[in-house]
DNA sequence: AATAATGTTGACAAAAATAGTAGGGTATAT
DNA sequence: ATATACCCTACTATTTTTGTCAACATTATT
């Protein structure tokens, strides 16, 4: 079980957008050399984050994208959502056939889908790219705290 | 991001196991005709089950499979890391390159899929055979109970 | 007005993973 | 013996993922 690069390239460019805004628009040629991202398989990434509202786009010269939002309103689900659809691991097969149900092991077996889905839902819906620049900062703290602490020695 | 067949078929297989129990050994046509498997996928399938010891086989006429140990051992998680692999949503470079970390987003994004995998993990290694068992044996309940009151109507 | 930087779009293609098939072998109950 | 059933390996088809490319549209700058 992992993740497409989709999603991944996705977040990461989402979150590079949410380190840059208020800098005006940043260009795909600079979040792909960033994060490491082909550059024109990113433009699509991009495009599907823009239709969906969640990014806007500025044309020409020094264009770009911008997130569309704060990144406290924008959360990993939303952004997962958009480019790898929705968290559904197995279909239950009455949602296509409503008068049939074996009921035998499947039902069972849809619980414990459902259970997983549940859980990655709450996962992914709880963190927003606010979060993630929180913790990054943090994380750079502690650094920065190491680094003095060695230098006084 | 879905589910391969694999992980669905296995943990189908599994719990048709557990449902026979005690049983004697339980073909794979069987269990291919009961929860509608390809036979030959199936079998190779329980073969990876097999040589994980999660499984014994019969051979010869009157063979079959059965589950080596207690449904109440067996959990979700431990039928899905033989089947799809370890539940590892992405790579850390760091893995690889122990010098190298450009920290620059990949940490944080890193955090964001830790987080995903271990609430996976703890959802799929709670829930044992025994607990789909006894799921299953309730749901059963409920309809019955329904049952009876519509009939005394 | 010309040019260069940038996003837009749609079609195409390579690579990898998934899912399934086929067939010849081996063991065992009857 | 024969039928049943697991064992193993190789092959193939399909789908999904991951890109690549090229022609076009828009805008800042000179």
């Amino acid at each position: 079980m992992k993740l497409s690069t989709k999603g991944r390239y996705g977040l990461k460019a989402m979150y590079e957008l949410a380190i840059h805004i208020g800098d005006g628009p940043i260009s795909i040629k600079y979040i792909a050399d960033k994060q490491n991202i082909p550059e024109n398989y990113l433009e699509q990434l991009l495009a599907s984050l823009r239709k969906a509202k969640m990014i806007e786009s500025v044309r020409g010269a020094h264009g770009g994208y911008k997130l569309l939002g704060n990144p406290d309103d924008i959360s990993v689900g939303d952004i997962f959502r958009i480019l790898e659809g929705p968290i559904k691991l197995s279909e239950c097969i009455m949602d296509n056939e409503p008068d049939y149900c074996d009921n035998d092991g499947n039902c069972s077996t849809q619980v414990v889908w459902r259970k997983i889905e549940d859980s990655i839902t709450s996962v992914i819906d709880a963190i927003t790219l606010q979060d993630m620049l929180n913790d990054n900062n943090e994380r750079l703290n502690v650094q920065m705290t190491k680094m003095k602490e060695r230098i006084q020695k």
